[in-house]
DNA sequence: CCTTATCAGTTTATATCTAAACTGATAAAA
DNA sequence: TTTTATCAGTTTAGATATAAACTGATAAGG
């Protein structure tokens, strides 16, 4: 009985499993994205924001669809949401050709500096139930099912 | 070195570990989300619909309140969620004294019995990156990790 | 050169979710 | 009894997300 049979045809109590392991998920998820706005409240940002501020800054130059690509979501959501940052004077878009470069902003770059290490702070303390090793566990099983995943969409 | 100490003051690294996991959750989740919502296409349900459907056909009769509790979400969302499913003809809302009581209608649970198995197997099939004991393994990180939250609510 | 395909981004309609203010009914306290 | 507090649910405005249809520019093929 190898790993590989146990994953390939689900028993039906794996099957339970998914839809547990969808409800947790699901419940955490909804839970921290609510504190984690609660706690971004204070500067003026949401955690998509922070999440796109992030990005970035992290990989500046990049087109809107690369953002998109990274953020696991739709080009359209990613046109609303820079539509409102850029109004806000955190982002930049340059259109070159067919795309459109981003990069931050002067006072982007100042929100980034002050709220990106604070955010990590909280974003830490939201894991605080959990050891660093099984917070590593976790982010390994994490990393196994996105890249299952990956691999399924082709 | 306990258990406790690794996890009563994060590092700097620790830190980065938990922007890390969210940003591995908050993909995954939106991907899965995706997924869950296109799958339930078929029979014009969405994933919201189909966990509020479960626990009320799981745990009915239950009020709004109690519902919202179990769900982590807010009653507001409940009402418009609730609002949709009463048109649709799936709920039932009986007031009581200055509750609502929830129950599934007859075709509520018609709906109920159609899917859920469905939609188990397609839930276990979004963990398939993950064998059974890796699966267990997140689910208890996750329990681990709401226990310590709810602590924290008070 | 002209036509067609593709690509990046936008738009629209719809669903979900929140926070915060509100309504109305019951319960508790005066 | 009358007032006050609390509680369950509703409403509203706003942010986030999707799918699907669309626009307009570039690239490829005839």
């Amino acid at each position: 009985m190898t790993d590989k049979e146990t994953s390939s045809l689900p028993s039906r109590h794996e099957e339970r499993l998914g839809l547990l392991l969808w409800f947790r998920l699901s419940r955490f998820y909804n839970q921290s994205l609510r504190r984690s706005n609660a706690h971004l409240k204070e500067w003026g940002v949401t955690i998509t924001q922070f999440d796109v501020l992030v990005q970035i800054g992290t990989h500046e130059p990049l087109t809107q669809n690369e953002l998109a690509e990274k953020l696991f979501v739709t080009k359209g959501n990613m046109t609303q949401v820079l539509g409102r940052m850029e109004e806000l004077g955190w982002v930049h878009r340059d259109q070159e050709w067919r795309k459109k470069v981003l990069t931050l902003t002067g006072s982007g770059w100042e929100l980034f500096n002050l709220i990106v290490t604070r955010q990590e702070q909280f974003q830490a303390s939201q894991f605080q139930g959990l050891n660093k090793e099984e917070q590593k566990q976790l982010l390994d099983l994490l990393r196994k099912l996105q890249q299952y995943n990956e691999h399924m969409e082709g």
